[in-house]
DNA sequence: CTTATATGTCGAAATATTTGGTTATGAAGT
DNA sequence: ACTTCATAACCAAATATTTCGACATATAAG
């Protein structure tokens, strides 16, 4: 038994929590499900094949955001988000290698 | 822009969200990290190293093991519990394919 | 400079999760 | 059968998250 984890859990797992908790919901997934490949979306766009309201929306895009799943650029009125793949299987691949050692 | 999902997800991704909320809570990542390569450990054992309650630590392994992330047996009067690696893998490669096609 | 549009932020209500005490269940020992 | 021990289930309180409308900001258009 490790006892190392009993009070808190290497850093590098604050960061794969916050991907695991960004993709743990919902509503997010299906945020996530509507990118094409290689496609950025506006938060209109978005808003508007959700079920949502916009400030709902908003709010899921910042946690994805903050979590480092998605980017975002502004570009004149419009904020633009995308995949951010190296992110998130960075994530996938930190908790594979936990496996891997088990 | 994939309209497919504006209402649901598929069937696959309900598993994946459970692993993932499972392992988004800082709490179950500690319980995760406790166990040793193939180790099984008893409730008993996992609360020793929490600092949480019997109770709160009983709820978040009744998570991971509804999750599929951990398994359990009861021996005797003590209930052991070991990481579902194929069940995680599974849920990790799920995402990791989902990336490729992005 | 005023207006319209896109998005973010705030605050309060609704909802969900977490927590720990108490009670119930089930197995083993006496 | 009775007691003890390990754990699960139940329940209510505490806490966290989600939600949406209202307001704020920023950019562009007229």
């Amino acid at each position: 038994m490790n006892r190392d984890y009993t009070k808190a859990v290497p850093a590098a797992w604050k960061n794969i929590s916050q991907v695991f908790t960004a993709l743990g919901d919902e509503h997010r997934q299906r945020i996530l499900l509507t990118f094409e490949p290689g496609e950025r979306l506006n938060v209109g766009q978005i808003v508007e094949v959700s079920t949502l309201s916009r400030s709902a929306v908003s709010h899921h895009l910042k946690i994805l955001r903050v979590a480092g799943v998605l980017e975002s650029e502004k570009i004149g009125k419009e904020v633009y988000f995308w995949l951010n793949k190296k992110n998130v299987k960075e994530a996938l691949v930190a908790v594979m290698d936990y496996l891997k050692t088990q």
